[in-house]
DNA sequence: TATGAATGAGGATTCATTCAT
DNA sequence: CATGAATGAATCCTCATTCAT
């Protein structure tokens, strides 16, 4: 946790560490990043940092909370609060979506958050607990539908949630890597919201 | 490419030199990683490492070719050779329980191929051949099984071939994640098939 | 050019740095000199070392300035000022004298400076440099005692500025190699002086 | 001195061995040359080196005597043994026009030489000796030519038979340092022994 | 005699963190 | 609180030389 000194500071230098943190963690990986690095471009001291954090782990550590925090505000949240008005699929095609746009806002934060998804080995306790959030909303998500009759009773629930959580991450990178393109994103994901949904086994096979 | 000295060396030797690296690696990020610690641990000297290897990042390609041609290796070749012989979901469901196979073998060399598949960033060229060769090799499967009536011809295949290999590694963190449980992680993987092959839809909705 | 930390270092400890790198430079080439040496005789951490200069080579090329200058400094000012005043031989003998003095004040300074005029292939453009002022500082010290008809026109004066650079500097080897004597140096130029005076001047002043 | 084996070798190995080594400390300082790529480059293995050579400076004044002496065969033999039929003027031409020969021949070697004649301070002992014999040489043409009044008497032997040895050097490295122009060379020769012999002739020849 | 693997001392550089002002 | 100099552990890499075969 940031010390009090931190938070006490002027929103705008605030914003400048916070800033320069993001620039910094998202071109190099946690241990290759340099609190110099991120001082300098903040504009504060060396000495200033460990002021306003405990160490390095310490401003990693928020700066993933915010992004994890920013990431939940992409959601829509009138759909958030009506879920029940939706069926599973459009509830999961925002889910999709708001990763998206997130994505696009700022690139760095997902990069960042990519960074975390997968060096679980790395960032053990950092990663496991946002990951346990997804699961448990895609959890409670499919057991609405199950409920709701909209899916296969088959379906192991435990399973099928950290699936979605999984598609979820790689709809970024499909999108991520075939460069910047913002046209066609929203047709990716309903590309895979398509296989998802229907599966890849053909019609005639039903 | 390691240097002829390191291919000369008595292969219990080599071994040593390659059990340490894979510790390192799987350990601790690329960058993170210690030449010290990989000589230490295999008994030689630190001159001799560069004697074996041009630098660190000869050793660490070699470590990667290694370990993504004995994923290969894992592979059914009898399914392989008679691809035509079965169906696109049977030759899924290899690929996939293969993918575990290897990585109950030797987690460690999961933990450094997770690593790759990740940090794109720093990997560009290293991880995304191997990307690439997936993707090509899913995109042959996919149209087999299309042409062959088995899949939803409304389909994007270059998606798909993509999304599959994204599942196909989640499936693994999935199964590395839980521990190292090995009685059920195949019954992981046919529920992850299930969904993929039926969708998540219900019956009745279909 | 050496960071603002280091400018910034009280005197007395920036010049036990500068004695310490002047030492190692002149008892070793460049490449040899050890940048653990100069920080241990200097008495700072081997990290302060990094924050005041950028590498070895920048220390370098700071100690060659310095001794640029130093040279420069040790050349009568009131000569320079009036250079008008005097004739042709009268300055080349306060050049060469002043080369003398300035490497009898210092002779780890002249053994530095000698190694940057020979090793050209190394120091490419740092003595080039240098090399280059003095054969323009020669060549308008030629141009006018030609003018004044000190010196015989068929000189070229090209060759002849190069030339009485190249002599400046086997002045100071002379003397450096005759060991330590300072009771004879200025007889030693004068001979060369007078030698070169003949060359050069006149036939109308024979 | 190298040990038999390395004069026992076939003429041809012998040379690949010299070769690589002259053009190894051609372009590098005693310190930065290489053991390893002479090896490399003469085609024997690094172990062989040792067998040949106590060590790296064994090889190196090795290679300091074949280049003296290679140099004194630059010089015109039929002069030289009819040293008195010729005058002071026309034996400094010929020494200083086969060094020019000579560096022109092979401009690896005078770069060695050139190194060697500057760092005396890193190579103290190897070569003060070959300086030491150019003053004998000079010093005895010089008495020589004032015996036959060819030379001002006021002029310093001593001084003047290093200035000599020292203009000499100058001379090479002004038509170095002209880039490799073969054409305008000797005329620079000219350019500088005109005002040298100014400087030296006796009055009555002026 | 030839070989080339093995060695380890040594060197430059980076960076998180501390601490005195 | 802010500052930024000081520190030194840690890391990669080079190379002359030795030595067993």
């Amino acid at each position: 946790m940031p010390k009090d000194t931190f938070f006490n500071l002027p929103d705008e230098k605030k914003q400048r560490v916070i800033d320069a943190a993001i620039d910094e963690f998202a071109e190099r990986s946690y241990h290759d990043a340099r609190v110099t690095a991120i001082a300098d471009q903040a504009g504060i001291a060396k000495g200033s940092f460990y002021q306003y954090f405990e160490d390095k782990e310490d401003l990693f550590r928020y700066i993933i909370d915010m992004i994890a925090e920013k990431k939940l505000a992409y959601i829509d949240q009138d759909l958030l609060e009506n879920i029940e008005a939706h069926t599973f699929f459009e509830v999961l095609r925002e889910l999709y979506a708001s990763g998206i746009r997130f994505a696009q806002e700022d690139p760095r934060l997902m990069a960042i958050g990519m960074q975390l998804a997968s060096n679980q080995a790395l960032y053990y306790g950092i990663s496991i607990d946002y990951m346990e959030q997804s699961y448990e909303f895609f959890r409670a998500l499919l057991e609405k539908g199950m409920d709701a009759g909209e899916l296969d009773p088959a379906i192991d629930i435990n399973i099928a949630s950290r699936l979605l959580t999984m598609v979820g991450y790689s709809s970024l990178e499909l999108i991520f890597e075939d460069g910047k393109l913002d046209q066609d994103d929203m047709a990716i994901v309903d590309d895979i919201i398509y296989i998802m949904k229907n599966g890849l086994k053909s019609k005639a096979e039903r």
